[in-house]
DNA sequence: TATTCTGGTTACCATTGGGTAACTACAAAT
DNA sequence: ATTTGTAGTTACCCAATGGTAACCAGAATA
């Protein structure tokens, strides 16, 4: 999941890429963005992603310090999650990415059958 | 490698991230930067990536318009890879990152024996 | 009494990722 | 005649990723 051997790099880059660089991470943050969000509401919104992903990622990402989660004791449990001011301070580079797509993407079109339909 | 079922959603950031969002992807685009480089340079340069592994990564970073290859019909082969204008324009994204990285990381001392050294 | 609801955890299994080593072509050097 | 060098490709194999399904608590609801 986390590459360790990237995370104790001594290149900052290659760290950070060792904490961001896989496919569901960014998404996840992107989807969570500046609300606060609870754990079924994440995975009927992360297209795809099974319930054990989720909550690995979810832990990762607290432990990395990009996330904030606040369980409640209720009964059924109630667990919230929302950026810490590290995560919000990517935000920013996800919408880059996004410009950067939307501006150089090779136009392409795909079959409806394969088509993730995914809004945030 | 490449995840086609992101690749082929219809939301623009989950299709970038489907391009891009692996380990070694972000860490090749950095480590070729501006310049023209060689198959060989590459798989001395990066850290710890196989050769088969660079080979494919090089191939789809082409097959997505990151990364113009040019060979050279000699013997022994010589082969040079260069950004295309689409990779070039991902270069501040990274260099986001890494600023990112340095400002919000919370410090951590590896164990010298694990570290990789790596430079650009 | 049985079911539902939530946010997990666990065991199990299939798929994939990714590493190693051998092989290729052919010219030039030894 | 053999080795060297480049940029791969291929076969093989093991480890890691990630999916499914079952299970949990305990209150509320039917």
């Amino acid at each position: 999941m986390r590459d360790e051997r990237f995370c104790n790099s001594n290149c900052p880059f290659t760290r950070a890429i060792g904490t961001i660089g896989n496919k569901w991470k960014p998404i996840i943050i992107n989807v969570i963005g500046t609300r606060t969000i609870r754990f079924g509401q994440l995975d009927s919104i992360v297209p795809l992603i099974s319930r054990k992903v989720l909550t690995e990622q979810l832990k990762e990402l607290e432990e990395d310090g990009l996330l904030e989660r606040l369980a409640y004791r209720e009964l059924p449990p109630r667990v919230e999650y929302k950026l810490s001011e590290k995560g919000l301070a990517f935000l920013p580079i996800l919408e880059y990415i996004k410009e950067w797509n939307l501006k150089y993407e090779v136009a392409l079109i795909p079959k409806e059958t394969d088509r993730i339909n995914y809004v945030r």
